[in-house]
RNA sequence: GGGCGAGUGGCGGAAUGGUAUACGCGGCAGACUCAAAAUCUGCUAUCGGCAACGGUGUGAGGGUUCAAGUCCCUCCUCGCCCACCA
């Protein structure tokens, strides 16, 4: 019997599929399927098993769609540009161009040997100019609505790659190429408004259907927030306590960049807590705001600028390492708009000029940031909130009275223990903290002292402190028949001895029998409600304490007594009539920074002219090829070495005719991955980036699978592209991608990362070539592990699948080859009277392994088609593999197996395609997914189980048609393992689950 | 600090609230062989027992339920992403 060779039946298949082509068809009537997978980077290294664990899944999807009668279209190309390829040209010293030709050439044979099904007609290089054009064309239409524009600012520096970087390319302040410590840099740069389409981004994530944690991840990084801006008038021209003058800020817009050189009036700051303005004891701004240099008062003028210089000394990273807050004060002085106090202005590097304003209002009771700066610099500390616990157990009852009431809780220290003094009212169940509430002239400490005494008889205790947040609740109070709505202080002692004198409780607390305990620290947290337990017990830890949650407003004036939310829109409604407040929505995402002072990348189709600014070039004159120099080198001087071909910079401007010089930034490696989707759909028209009519045919990609890494750069950047193209009526859908995917990545067997540093790497092609072959690595990659799962790879594991694959292929052998055995059957009729008997028996056991055949084939078509619907590809194999498992030992019929062959097929497609051949005669190509009869799926007689008490106790097999609710009972009492177990015991009740086949009898 | 996710055999991993450990890897034993490899068959959570069988068992502890890996609460550990974002 021919033994499997993969090699010779996948380069068969590879060639057939070569001269057979799978090519997508435009405008078929078969429904469309676009199943995209992101294009790989051709590196030197080739393919590595990440890209192979993707496209087996692209692939597997593909087939399968194919199989179920849809146009499929799956596309595949080469992002080019960019810095790796440079870089590898420029140490092997040859061009770019080149370099690219040669990986483009060896990932396009690894596909082929993979025996991806890919639409190879359509292949697209993100480097060629026929595809370029089209970037650049793009990148014009968003010059022309304003999208596109240059800016100076301080921007991502990479000084190894010696170019400017957009915000998420840097990784915790390294470049995430080259792990280099970024740099901040000023530069001329091209930006593009992303920022824009903020709302649109996070918007249109409801209408596609993502995992929650790539939708998640987008929406962190957009990073809104809904707030307000609020203005703090300087304390210099303006009469403390007054309101300004109508008219007063109005000339300040435009963001303080005044022509006359006028001092600054006011500071704006941005905060999403205006609720707690009246709290703000001081301001803070980042060292670099424009306004620093204005306020700062003669005296600090030293400190300050010797802060500001070490400042700038620092990288983002060092920046966000350092944990002790620093900073200095200005000197200068702002007036509170609602309490019209004098605060002080600092300067402190933990305000980052990027965010908001570059500028807040520091509130230390309510944010954790400020506090510790507070705490340092010894700046005051003003609670406006008071934490709400509402009393669950005794909730307010409407129609009883209201009353408020100040009160304290006491915490009393034993003298020489860690215990504390509670109180036990035995005839209401309560064990609490001693009580009572604040007399009118007293204060918490009097009142504190008073009520320990009263309720317990000690009289010698010293102060400890009062914690320095307050606490509101709401209850309704039996004993006194009253709601109640009370302020709690908490105050703390230590006895100084144990000494007693005669307790005056009051004639209702008398009757109570109230009992005096010493709780450890520990148990404290068990008693009954204490108000602001939380907070108490890390105060008395000695820890900061820091109420940052919304709660009851406190000495805000007008507006204690409302809930923080409440509050917060009415200050803002307050000032913003008087000019000192908006609402406000920030958020993190910066415009794009879209120009790098490389060479490898689409040149950005502008001229500069003197007299006419930033020209685009005509659409006639795309593309702008990128010249060829003699030194790609990048340099130093922030320019691309594109900068230095002078015959192709000096070109006249198209719009004047004079002298004008191109632009010589590329444009990043993200440009032409954020519209190549679209590109497949048409891939060589020269007219248009696509046709109309065939961009309104594929439509939406379906389903676009990559990696977890790309979520913040690719996927967000080419989502705004389309959405901007949208918008121009260049696409015909919101979104570019109904459904996103993203698979895990395989760790080396070692459960380490794979890299080339570590040695760890496993090369998909020396595992083909170690003479397992695709088909098998293809099953061993997706049935390592649920798609979207990291997991280490197991070498080990394509011996299993090959060895899988082997018993299919003699299985099948077997199955095929006598095909005119059929004949014995006949044969059998002809049998002398004497033989007759066996060979009915014989025949008898044939029918039932016929009937059990089509069993196993009509429950493996269910498994793999639901595991497939749901992309558990690890399931789908392991029914595949019970499936050849079952069908072994049952002598199958060659339609059976080809049938079973289908169901491989987008798994392992070349082994399914040569046995499917042999067993039909057929082409695989032709055959649609199989179908089965669900009667097929029922079984004579199936096995029930038999709980006790909820634990399995026995199994029996029942035949189908007794299994129900009113005939199991019976047979499960009647079992006598159960009966042996149950013996005298009486039956509560039996459970039935007939859908389960179980039994639950409860003794 | 914030967001998301995960803890199940020696390993990768299965399990609509209903037989925990499917499928595979590895391991052990047997068959075939002069022998080995390959292949085939059987066993393989753990404790007790010759066995039948029984006890225990899905990170820890509580709870809901006839029944919990799965649902609820408290906690622990690990991973990923973001991070002084006001």
């Amino acid at each position: 019997m021919e033994k499997y060779n993969p090699g010779a039946v996948e380069q068969k298949w590879q060639k057939h599929w070569q001269e057979h082509p799978y090519l997508a068809e435009d405008f078929a009537k078969k429904p469309k399927f676009v199943m995209l997978t992101e294009f790989p980077y051709p590196s030197g290294d080739g393919l590595h098993l990440g890209h192979t664990r993707e496209y087996t899944y692209g692939d597997i999807l593909a087939r399968y769609k194919r199989l179920q009668g849809y146009n499929v279209l799956y596309p595949m190309g080469f992002d080019a540009f960019g810095l790796p390829t440079e870089n590898y040209a420029i140490k092997n010293h040859i061009t770019p161009q080149k370099a690219t030709a040669q990986n483009v050439k060896t990932f396009t044979q690894q596909f082929r040997s993979l025996g991806l099904s890919i639409d190879y007609s359509r292949l697209v290089n993100t480097t060629d100019p026929d595809y370029y054009k089209w970037t650049q064309w793009l990148f014009l239409q968003f010059f022309k609505h304003d999208m596109a524009y240059q800016a100076e600012s301080a921007i991502n520096w990479c000084p190894r790659c010696k170019t400017g970087l957009a915000n998420e390319e840097v990784i915790a302040g390294r470049h995430e190429r080259c792990d280099t410590l970024v740099e901040k840099k000023e530069l001329k740069q091209w930006m593009l408004r992303i920022t824009e389409y903020a709302d649109r981004l996070i918007e249109g994530l409801a209408t596609v259907d993502f995992p929650p944690r790539i939708a998640d991840q987008q929406v962190n990084w957009i990073g809104r927030s809904d707030g307000a801006e609020i203005s703090f008038i300087l304390d210099r021209g303006v009469v403390p306590g007054g309101d300004p003058a109508p008219g007063f800020f109005e000339e300040k817009e435009g963001d303080g960049e005044d022509p006359g050189d006028r001092t600054p009036s006011c500071i704006k700051v941005f905060t999403t807590r205006p609720d707690t303005l009246a709290g703000a004891t001081f301001l803070v701004l980042a060292p670099e705001h424009p306004l620093v240099d204005q306020i700062t008062t003669p005296d600090a003028l030293q400190e300050v600028n010797s802060y500001k210089k070490m400042v700038a000394g620092k990288s983002d990273i060092d920046r966000a390492e350092d944990k002790e807050k620093t900073g200095v004060f200005t000197g200068a002085y702002a007036i509170h708009p609602l309490t019209k106090a004098k605060i002080p202005i600092w300067i402190a590097d933990y305000v980052l000029m990027g965010y908001g304003e570059g500028a807040i209002m520091a509130v230390p009771a309510h944010d954790e940031r400020d506090r510790e700066f507070a705490e340092k610099y010894s700046l005051p500390v003003v609670q406006v909130i008071a934490p709400f616990e509402s009393d669950t157990q005794n909730p307010p009852k409407k129609g009883k009275k209201d009353t408020t009431r100040n009160t304290v809780n006491c915490l009393v220290k034993h003298p020489t223990e860690d215990k504390y003094l509670t109180l036990k009212w035995p005839k209401r169940g309560w064990h609490n903290l001693p009580k009572g509430g604040i007399e009118d002239g007293e204060t918490p400490e009097e009142a504190a002292r008073r009520e320990i005494t009263e309720e317990t008889g000690y009289k010698n205790m010293r102060y400890l402190g009062t914690m320095p947040i307050s606490i509101n609740s709401k209850f309704y109070a039996a004993h006194k028949d009253v709601n109640r709505d009370i302020m709690t202080t908490i105050v703390s002692f230590e006895l100084v001895d144990l000494d007693q004198c005669e307790r005056c409780l009051d004639e209702t607390e008398k009757s109570e029998d109230i009992q005096v305990e010493w709780t450890p620290r520990k148990k404290l947290k068990d008693l009954a409600p204490i108000e602001g337990r939380e907070y108490m017990l890390d105060w008395l830890d000695d820890k900061s304490i820091c109420h940052t949650d919304c709660g009851v407003m406190i000495n805000s004036g007008e507006f204690d007594g409302l809930s923080s939310s409440e509050a917060g829109e009415k200050i803002i409604e307050t000032l913003a009539k008087k000019n000192l407040a908006s609402k406000k929505t920030t958020y993190k995402l910066r415009d794009w920074i879209f120009s790098r002072q490389r060479y490898w990348g689409e040149p950005i189709p502008i001229i500069h002219c003197d007299s006419c600014g930033a020209v685009p070039v005509p659409d006639a004159d795309l593309p702008v090829v990128l010249p060829p120099v003699e030194s790609y080198e990048p340099t130093d001087t922030g320019q691309s070495p594109l900068a230095n071909v002078h015959d192709w910079v000096n070109v006249p401007c198209p719009v004047c005719g004079r002298n004008a010089k191109r632009e010589t930034d590329t444009m990043p490696n993200w440009a032409g991955s954020s519209w190549y989707y679209l590109r497949y759909f048409d891939p060589r028209n020269s007219e248009a980036f696509a046709a109309p009519d065939k961009l309104k045919y594929w439509g939406e990609v379906d389903l676009y699978l990559g990696g977890m890494e790309h979520t913040t750069l690719h996927l967000l950047y080419s989502r705004f592209w389309h959405q901007f193209f949208y918008d121009q009526g260049l696409v015909p859908t919101p979104e570019p991608y109904a459904a996103r995917r993203g698979q895990g990545i395989i760790l080396a067997a070692d459960g380490r990362k794979m890299s080339k540093s570590l040695g760890n790497v496993v090369n998909p092609s020396s595992v083909i070539d170690d003479g397992y072959g695709a088909d098998a690595l293809r099953l061993a990659i997706a049935f390592l592990a649920p798609y979207d799962q990291m997991t280490p790879w197991n070498p080990e594991g394509v011996a299993g699948t090959y060895r899988f694959l082997v018993r299919l292929w003699n299985l099948c052998l077997v199955a095929c080859k006598p095909a005119h055995e059929e004949l014995s059957e006949a044969t059998a009729e002809n049998e002398t009277a004497a033989t007759r008997d066996d060979g009915l028996a014989e025949r008898r056991v044939r029918m039932s392994r016929f009937a059990e055949a089509k069993q196993v084939r009509a429950r493996t078509i269910q498994r793999v088609q639901s595991d497939l619907d749901a992309m558990r590809f690890n399931t789908a194999i392991a029914a595949l593999m019970e499936g050849l498992n079952g069908l072994s030992k049952l002598d199958p019929d060659p339609a059976t197996l080809a049938d079973f062959c289908l169901l491989l097929s987008p798994f392992a497609p070349h082994i399914a395609s040569e046995l499917y051949q042999k067993l039909t005669g057929h082409e695989i190509e032709a055959a649609a997914f199989p179908t089965y009869d669900p009667a097929d799926l029922v079984e004579d007689e199936a096995e029930v189980v038999i709980q006790i008490n909820g634990k399995l106790r026995s199994k029996i097999k029942v035949p189908v048609d007794q299994i129900n609710e009113a005939t199991l009972p019976s047979i499960a009492h009647s079992d006598p393992k159960v009966k042996a177990f149950i013996g005298p015991t009486p039956i509560k009740k039996t459970i039935v689950v007939a859908k389960n086949r179980l039994v639950n009898i409860v003794i």
